[in-house]
DNA sequence: ATTAGGG
DNA sequence: CCCTAAT
């Protein structure tokens, strides 16, 4: 039986390697071969690419084959338009986690050029080691095949390897052409013939892959190559290199880095070679160390990544911290620097692949449950600070304190404290969700549920210090409310589809918490117990993460002063010191840049910074929101308005109001409906109405709050619908007409 | 000040 | 709801 190639396959390692006419140290990431070595079932496949956006435009294509769902989010091509050009604007879709995969291959880079680079003169680098023409197909070459010669490099050119134990028992499909031979002596030749590189240049074949699954255990996998669906890209370098991993595994001497859940984005307005020269705008420096080995040092499955410093001449721009040259014999700094190039939203580098497998929700959401429990306690907890500022826990981060067992090359824990383990990565699914249900490929029944919490999220707090303070001050005040909330105990909450589960005594399956569903939307938070938490309105159902305060008191010996709220740690105390120079002119492309630490601690830390940043006085609505605010000060930044959800009666208004209006006379829809009610602005009106069209058309049960009737939103529908037909007219006719045939469509809908 | 859109 | 750009 063939099933669809499976998600959970997706998983996989990617390893670079400097390609045959890569000689300079300076390379384009896009330059770079890489290969991909993904789990199929029992086997392992390799996906060589002679260059890296060739593997990102696969990725991209295989991903639509598989019809992924995607969370993905767009990147404008034009950050900032005129209004009239953003609606119609292309958008660069792309994957959060092709993001983040992206960057990570980036990070890896740079270190494989260095390792090679440094290899060329201690040639210790692959089996064959050599840094030349060659070199790069001897990475991958696998010396203990049983048929060495089929590895003939002079005709083998950048194919596939297919080795004899696994290839046998393949069952290759070539739609195009030929089918794989089943000797090792032509499945290069037949391999480079049939997806070599000539084949592909002007017409690209999918690749497809589909994994065969059979009953003894001997998964076999199936590589088909189909024509058709021309591209205009040259992927005339595409190379299936499949073989098993106990191989190969021993003969990389690579860098490796573990990879997990790529995601390609499902590209449909964009060209690819909008995509590749973003890949190119990739350009990774080749930090070279005095000390040779000081990094870099591959473990099995772990990749222990170093960065070292190059002379500033030549890549000055891109040093941005000499001080890690120092880095330590562990590489620990190294590895963090790593973390904190990566934007790593929902990615981090994951911990051993055979010591967590991939799991995925329905949603294609994937974690990693990891198996090993005993690591180091904490090892995969992650405390996640909710900024209030952030409404969606994706564009949250989490602060993790990695303890990663896995990784020998952060095992040495640095003395100086927390923020030396801090990285930023949410690993968090869109949704919010921080637990996963393990789901395997193919796994007998279980009734156990398996939860995997990658972060909690904790309290928010609020403090206080006086802008005069200084830094370290303002640490010890954060951590002093910290350990003031730790100290008074800590209840979790369960929070499920952004709902709180309050009944404790629900079963799991009550509760909707079943191993067959998503559990991408559940979440836990920690909730201080102590009493002395706001009379406020804040914790709401959608708002899971609970609020508390710091009570003046507690802050007494503090002067009175302007309000911090409280980003994550990191943020706090682990400021961005990696930022690269962007190089790239055309700055839309950057966004998706893997080495664009400056983007992606924008897109960050810009939240951070407004935590960080001081917030003045509030007025007295706010006070009683926020009773820490002091009332001492007054500014100009004002707090977020309490939250007043429209009435139904408030609704109703509306909707007549745009019936007859039509929406796009916010003023005069206020003026009409709510023209006494001075906490409703016509940008209240109109952003209510956007959200009543949506309300309107989505399912009864994704709708949150208190329900609308439907009759409301049936006519929201129908104004909507007619506004949007009529928005010329509104001019020409004035307003008239609007009203009855508004109305007519009602009363037709109704009677209907 | 309003409007339109994105977050 | 907030924030901004454009009008």
């Amino acid at each position: 039986m063939i099933s669809p190639f499976p998600v959970s396959s997706l998983t996989g390692r990617v390893l670079f390697y400097r390609g045959r006419r890569q000689k300079r140290r300076f390379l384009h990431l896009r330059n770079l071969v890489c290969v991909w070595r993904i789990q199929v079932d029992h086997d392992e496949i390799w996906i060589r690419f002679t260059e890296f956006s060739f593997f990102l435009i696969w990725l991209r294509k295989i991903q639509k084959r598989l019809n992924f769902g995607f969370s993905g989010y767009q990147i404008p091509v034009i950050p900032k338009a005129p209004r009239s050009a953003r609606k119609r604007r292309p958008c660069i879709k792309l994957d959060d986690d092709q993001i983040c995969a992206f960057e990570l291959l980036a990070a890896v880079a740079g270190k494989l050029l260095l390792e090679s680079e440094s290899s060329a003169s201690s040639n210790a680098d692959a089996p064959t080691g050599k840094d030349e023409p060659a070199g790069c197909r001897d990475t991958i070459k696998c010396e203990q095949m049983e048929d060495d010669k089929a590895l003939d490099q002079g005709s083998c050119v950048e194919s596939a390897y297919i080795p004899e134990a696994v290839h046998q028992e393949k069952n290759f499909k070539d739609v195009s052409s030929k089918p794989y031979h089943t000797e090792n002596k032509s499945v290069l030749e037949n391999a480079s013939t049939i997806i070599g590189s000539n084949s592909f240049t002007k017409d690209w074949s999918e690749v497809k892959m589909e994994s065969c699954k059979d009953v003894n255990a001997d998964a076999k996998s199936q590589i088909k190559v189909e024509g058709g669906s021309p591209n205009p890209d040259d992927q005339r370098d595409i190379r299936i290199v499949e073989g098993t991993q106990k191989q190969l595994d021993d003969d990389i001497k690579h860098t490796e880095l573990t990879v997990a859940n790529v995601k390609a984005p499902i590209e449909k307005n964009v060209n690819n070679s909008a995509l590749i020269n973003s890949d190119s705008s990739v350009q990774f420096p080749l930090y070279r160390d005095p000390v040779p080995c000081a990094s870099f040092v591959k473990s099995r499955n772990n990749v222990k990544l170093g960065v070292r410093d190059d002379d500033e001449n030549y890549f000055g721009c891109y040093r941005r911290s000499t001080k890690i040259r120092t880095f330590k014999p562990t590489s620990h700094i190294a590895y963090r620097r790593i973390r904190k190039i990566l934007t790593s939203r929902h990615w981090k580098v994951a911990p051993k692949l055979k010591d967590c497998e991939s799991s995925y929700s329905n949603d294609g959401m994937k974690s990693f449950y990891c198996k090993r429990k005993n690591t180091h306690g904490n090892e995969s907890r992650r405390l996640e600070v909710p900024s209030k500022r952030r409404k969606f826990c994706d564009h949250s981060f989490a602060v993790a304190y990695v303890q990663e067992a896995s990784s020998e090359s952060i095992s040495n824990k640095p003395e100086k404290g927390i923020k030396e383990d801090i990285i930023t990565s949410p690993a968090v699914p869109p949704k919010g969700a921080v637990v996963s249900a393990s789901v395997r490929n193919h796994q007998k029944e279980d009734p156990n549920v398996k939860f995997s919490i990658k972060s909690f999220k904790v309290p928010e707090l609020y403090i206080e210090v006086p802008e005069t303070e200084t830094i370290g001050s303002l640490k010890r005040t954060v951590m002093e409310a910290v350990t003031a909330i730790l100290e008074s105990g800590l209840r979790v909450g369960v929070v499920l589809q952004g709902k709180k589960v309050r009944d404790d005594n629900r079963t799991l399956q009550q509760a909707g918490i079943s191993k067959n569903d998503n559990l991408d939307t559940l979440c836990f938070t920690l909730e201080p117990s102590f009493s002395k938490v706001p009379l406020s309105l804040s914790p709401k159902a959608d708002t899971p993460a609970s609020t508390s305060y710091i009570t003046n008191q507690e802050l007494s010996r503090r002067p009175p002063s302007p309000i911090l709220e409280l980003g994550p740690p990191n943020a706090l105390s682990d400021p961005p010191e990696t930022k690269l120079d962007k190089h790239d002119e055309s700055n839309h492309e950057l966004e998706m840049s893997p080495t664009n630490p400056i983007d992606q601690s924008a897109d960050e830390a810009v939240p951070d910074s407004k935590a960080l940043a001081i917030v003045p006085p509030v007025n007295a609505e706010a006070l009683a929101v926020v009773p820490v605010y002091h009332k001492n000060r007054h500014s100009e930044l004002s707090k977020r308005r309490t939250r007043r959800p429209f009435s139904i009666a408030e609704v109703e208004a509306l909707v007549e109001a745009v019936e007859q209006l039509g929406t796009g006379r916010w003023r005069d829809v206020k003026m009409r409906a709510f023209d006494n009610v001075d906490h409703r602005t016509y940008v209240d009106l109109k952003d209510k109405w956007k959200t009543l069209v949506h309300t309107a058309s989505i399912a009864p049960q994704q709708r949150r709050g208190e329900p609308v009737p439907q009759e409301l939103l049936d006519r929201v529908l129908t104004a909507h619908a007619y506004w949007s037909q009529h928005q010329a007219k509104q001019h020409a006719k004035q307003l008239a007409e609007p009203l009855k045939i508004v109305d007519a469509q009602v009363q037709n809908d109704v009677a209907a």
